[in-house]
DNA sequence: AGCCTTTATGATACAGAGAATCACCGCACC
DNA sequence: GGTGCGGTGATTCTCTGTATCATAAAGGCT
């Protein structure tokens, strides 16, 4: 029962559709997810939930601080499940794998700038769009 | 005729619409302006551009190289006049002022991340999201 | 200048992501 | 097992931004 009782903690009922998209995240292979995503998955899986539920239950998640939102370019916002550390992007323009990574020394520097224009930040995000090793030799297999 | 030879140059006939936007850029106190902020600045100038016209031309100047679109958390993408030097933003959830900064420092270590990871960086976007020192003293006027 | 072809404009319709509505449903507590 | 309140899902609405299309205006040519 933890994770129905993880719920409840946050003030929220233990409903099937929390506990669906809840255990889709965590066994899902990639981590980020967009609520369109999400719904394709689980109509592929013969589960039903509307759209406006997922779209609800992820903002009930995002505040609950269950799952953390990001906007690449694509336009459609994703969410991947909150496991404490903080982390940054690196999105493949090619195929749109997405590649986590975290440099102690940016996150330094973003404060120290901060602090140079006495700005008290509250949040962060840093995108680097490109094309992944892969995608590289795809295009050009000769090369490297 | 420097204006009008330069949108020449890059296959667009010099309209009034379009020099009536870029001149706007040109002469507006804030660099960073959306389509919404540019209607309603040339309706209350008694100039009467359709919104699809500045979006059609907002488009045009970033494809040009005139302009560059970002777009920070507010959901609408905004636009400033494109100077060479590459800069991010810091910007203030309480009053939306927008700072600029430039930090070779954070943008050296962006490349050698990418490079680890054998990602070939097309672009990146690093927005601070945070208060202003004008905000924050305005909240709590006695501290500082 | 006046003509003519090409491109631009602007009103409006359309699209896509996401939030708001609201009647119905089902979890939790008794 | 009833009852009430929160949750659900079909649908509608909102908000940015794009596509359409008839009309207008640039700019090259004479
Ligand atoms: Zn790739
Ligand atoms: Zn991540
Ligand atoms: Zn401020
Ligand atoms: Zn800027």
């Amino acid at each position: 029962m933890s994770k129905a009782s993880h719920l409840k903690d946050i003030g929220l009922k233990a409903t099937g559709p929390r506990l669906t998209i809840l255990e889709l995240f965590e066994n899902s292979e990639t981590r980020h997810l967009s609520a369109e995503d999400i719904y394709r998955k689980l109509l592929s899986d013969e589960v039903d939930i509307g759209l406006a539920t997922i779209y609800r239950v992820l903002t009930q998640f995002e505040q609950a601080g269950i799952l953390v939102r990001h906007h690449f370019e694509s336009g459609k916002a994703v969410y991947e499940l909150n496991q404490g550390g903080h982390h940054d992007h690196m999105v493949c323009v090619g195929c749109g794998t997405v590649t986590e990574f975290f440099d102690p020394e940016i996150e330094r520097l973003q404060e120290r700038i901060a602090k140079q224009h006495g700005f008290a930040i509250q949040d962060h995000s840093l995108y680097l769009y490109g094309e992944c090793a892969e995608c590289q030799s795809r295009r050009a297999p000769g090369k490297r």
